[in-house]
DNA sequence: CGGTCCGCATTCAACGTTGTAGATGATCGG
DNA sequence: CCGATCATCTACAACGTTGAATGCGGACCG
C-alpha cells in the first residue's frame, strides 16, 4: 500500500494539512517543518493520490487527444509534438483514436472518460457544428484543422487554401500544364479546401479545370494516392503534375508513377503537403507544404490550457499556423 | 457542474447506493426501481466520477504506455495497436515519450502519475534491471522489445536472434558476399542481440565477420541509416548487402545508395527489421522481417490486465511473438 | 404458525486530498 | 504594556464513490 499523507504525518509529527501544504508550496510552512516533512515524504516514498487530487480539486490535468489514428505520420508527429508540450506544461495527455468516426470523436470529448479530462484537443473528420456546441458546454475543446473554420471553439490551423493555391501555383510557375488533384472528397472540410486552393490557383493563371484529373478518393493514405495515379496514368493525356491532398497519398501515388515507368519528375511532377519524414527520404525526396506543426502543438496546449484554467468566458479564438513550401526533388529543382 | 449519484437518487427517489448499484450492475434490484434510476441518469446526463471512483476503489482503468518516441513508425503503430487493444478491454492508455532516457523511463513508471495508473507497458532503451526490479515492486509492468530477457517481469519480444539470422541467411541464399550491417550499439540490447543473429547466419554458412562492414551507430533513425551508407560506399570494397537494424534505417540507408548511384538491388540489396508501411511504398520496395505487432499488442495488454487483477503472485511471463520474412524488390525477387 | 431464507433497498464509513476558518504564540507599534 | 498584526500550524468538512453491514418485508418450509 502506498504512503498517503496520513503516514507521512504521522512520520514528521505535524497535521495531515500541513503534509499537504509542504507538498503544495504553501509559503507560511517554517524551514525547520518543511525540513522534517520532506524527509518522512523521502523516507515513505510519499507520492500524491491523483484520483483523491482530482476528486477534490476538480481537476486532473488530463487532456484527451482525440485524433482519427495514430499510424499516419503526420497525426503521430502531432501526437508526439502535443505530448511534449502538455508535459512542459504539466498536463498528461491521453489518446483517442477515433478512425473518423463520428461517434468516437463525440465519444472521445464527452465519453465515460469525460469526467476524467479537464479538457480535449480534437482533429475531428465527421464532428457537425451541432456537435461541438454540446461539447463545448461540457468541457473546454480545442480543434485541429480544417473541418470547421468559425465555430464555438477555439481552432488551430494552416490556411489550407492558401496552402493549396501556393502548392499548385508552384507547379504552374515551374511550366507544368496538365496538373492533376488526388483526395478530393467534399465531405472532408481539409479535401473541399485544398481543392478550392488549387482551383484557384488554375483560374489565376487563366487555366481551366478539368474535372478529369481532380480525383474523389479517400481516406487519405498511400494505397488510395497509388490507386488514384494509376487511374491518372490511364488517361489519354496523363497530366505532368500531381498535386496530392497530403504527403501520404503523395508517396502513394510517386510510387505507382515509378511502377509504371513514368519519370518523376522529369514525366510527372508530385507534390503533398504535410512534410512527413517518410518524403524525406524517399526517392525522389517529396516536394510540398509544411505546416509549423511544433507551433500547432503548442498553440493547442496553451489555448486548452487557458480555456480550462480561466473558465469560458473569452470568445472563441481562431489561430491560423504558419507553413513554408519546400521544394524537393520530386518537382524538379 | 456535472450530475452526481446524488442527483440522480434524488430525481428518482431512491437512496444513493441503489443508484450505484444500477451503474454497477449489481443483481438484486427490481426491474421497476432500475427503470427509473436509467430514466433519471438519462434525464441528467449523469456520467459516474472517474475520480471518486479511483479513489474509492484504488483502480483507475488507466495504463501507461512509455515509448522511446511516438513519431516513428514502428512505435507509432505499436501505440496504436496497443491503444486499441486497451480500449477493448476496457482500459484508456497515457502515453509517455521517454526518448531512451533511463530517468524519464523510470518516471513514466513509478513518477507523479504512478498513482493514477493501475500499470504500465514499456519498451525501454536504458532501464537497467535494477530499476526494473524497484518499479515492477510498485505496479505491474510489460515490458516490450528485448532491452531484456529474462527479468522479473513479463515480457513481449520476438526473438531478435532468430529474426536478425533469418534476414541474413536470406541475404546469403541470395548470393550476396559482403553483408555489411548498420546499426550495431552494444549499450543496446536489441542491437546486440540483431548483431549477433547477423554474425550466426555468417558462420553458419561459413564465412568470417568483417568489422569493417558493422556500423556502429545510433539512434536508429533515417539520419543514421543515411549517413552509415554513405560510409559503407567509401570502402574499398563496399558491400553488394545491407542487413539494417530496422526499416528506419534501410530507408535511410537506401536513399544514401539511390543517391550516390547504385542500384538496389542490383549493386546492393537492403533489408530491414519492423515492416513499417513505408516500405511497402517506397521505392524499390523494402524486405523486411515483420513482426506480428498486433499480437505483441494484445499480448501485452493482455497480460497487463491480468497482472492488475491478479494480483502479482504469478511468476513472470516471457512471450515470444511470432515473425515473418517478406521478401520484397529491396533484394531482388 | 414460528422460524428461516431471500430479494431488495438502505445506512454508514471510508478512500486521500484540499479550502475555509480558526487556534496559537510571537512580534510589533504606539 | 496592551491590542493588533503576523507567521505558522491545525481541525473540520467535503469532493463522489462503493464495500460491509443491516433493515425490512414476503415467501417458503417444517
Amino acid at each position: 500500500m502506498a504512503a498517503s499523507l496520513k503516514d507521512v504525518a504521522a512520520m514528521a509529527g505535524v497535521s495531515i494539512k500541513t503534509v499537504s501544504n509542504v507538498v503544495n508550496d504553501y509559503p507560511f510552512v517554517s524551514v525547520q517543518t518543511r525540513a522534517r516533512v520532506n524527509a518522512a515524504i523521502k523516507e515513505l516514498e510519499y507520492q500524491p493520490n491523483l484520483s483523491a487530487r482530482g476528486l477534490r480539486t476538480g481537476r486532473s490535468n488530463l487532456i484527451a487527444l482525440a485524433l482519427p489514428v495514430l499510424d499516419e505520420p503526420y497525426f503521430a508527429e502531432i501526437a508526439s509534438l502535443v505530448v511534449y508540450a502538455a508535459e512542459e506544461r504539466g498536463l498528461t495527455v491521453l489518446i483517442d483514436q477515433t478512425g473518423g468516426d463520428r461517434q468516437r470523436e463525440r465519444q472521445a470529448a464527452e465519453g465515460v472518460r469525460a469526467n476524467l479530462i479537464d479538457g480535449a484537443i480534437s482533429s475531428p473528420l465527421a464532428l457537425t457544428q451541432k456537435d461541438i456546441e454540446v461539447l463545448t458546454r461540457r468541457r473546454p475543446i480545442v480543434l485541429l484543422g480544417e473541418q470547421f473554420s468559425a465555430v464555438g471553439a477555439d481552432h488551430v490551423a494552416i490556411d489550407s487554401v492558401a496552402a493549396a493555391r501556393d502548392a499548385t501555383s508552384a507547379l504552374l510557375e515551374l511550366g507544368r500544364r496538365r496538373i492533376a488533384f488526388i483526395g478530393a472528397d467534399t465531405k472532408v472540410n481539409t479535401a473541399a479546401q485544398r481543392l478550392t486552393g488549387y482551383e484557384q490557383a488554375l483560374r489565376a493563371a487563366g487555366r481551366t479545370v478539368d474535372e478529369r484529373l481532380i480525383i474523389r478518393i479517400g481516406p487519405f493514405r498511400r494505397v488510395q494516392g497509388y490507386q488514384a495515379a494509376q487511374e491518372l496514368l490511364r488517361l489519354r493525356r496523363p497530366p505532368d503534375a500531381i498535386f496530392c491532398l497530403n504527403d501520404l497519398m503523395a508517396l502513394g501515388a510517386m510510387r505507382a508513377l515509378i511502377e509504371a515507368g513514368a519519370r518523376v519528375p522529369q514525366d510527372v511532377a508530385v507534390m503533398g503537403i504535410d512534410d512527413i519524414e517518410d518524403g524525406r527520404f524517399g526517392s525522389p525526396t517529396l516536394s510540398t507544404v509544411s505546416p509549423d506543426k511544433r507551433a500547432i502543438a503548442a498553440i493547442a496546449v496553451d489555448l486548452l490550457a487557458l480555456r480550462i484554467r480561466g473558465g469560458s468566458d473569452d470568445p472563441p479564438r481562431d489561430v491560423a499556423a504558419g507553413y513554408q513550401l519546400v521544394m524537393r526533388e520530386s518537382t524538379g529543382s
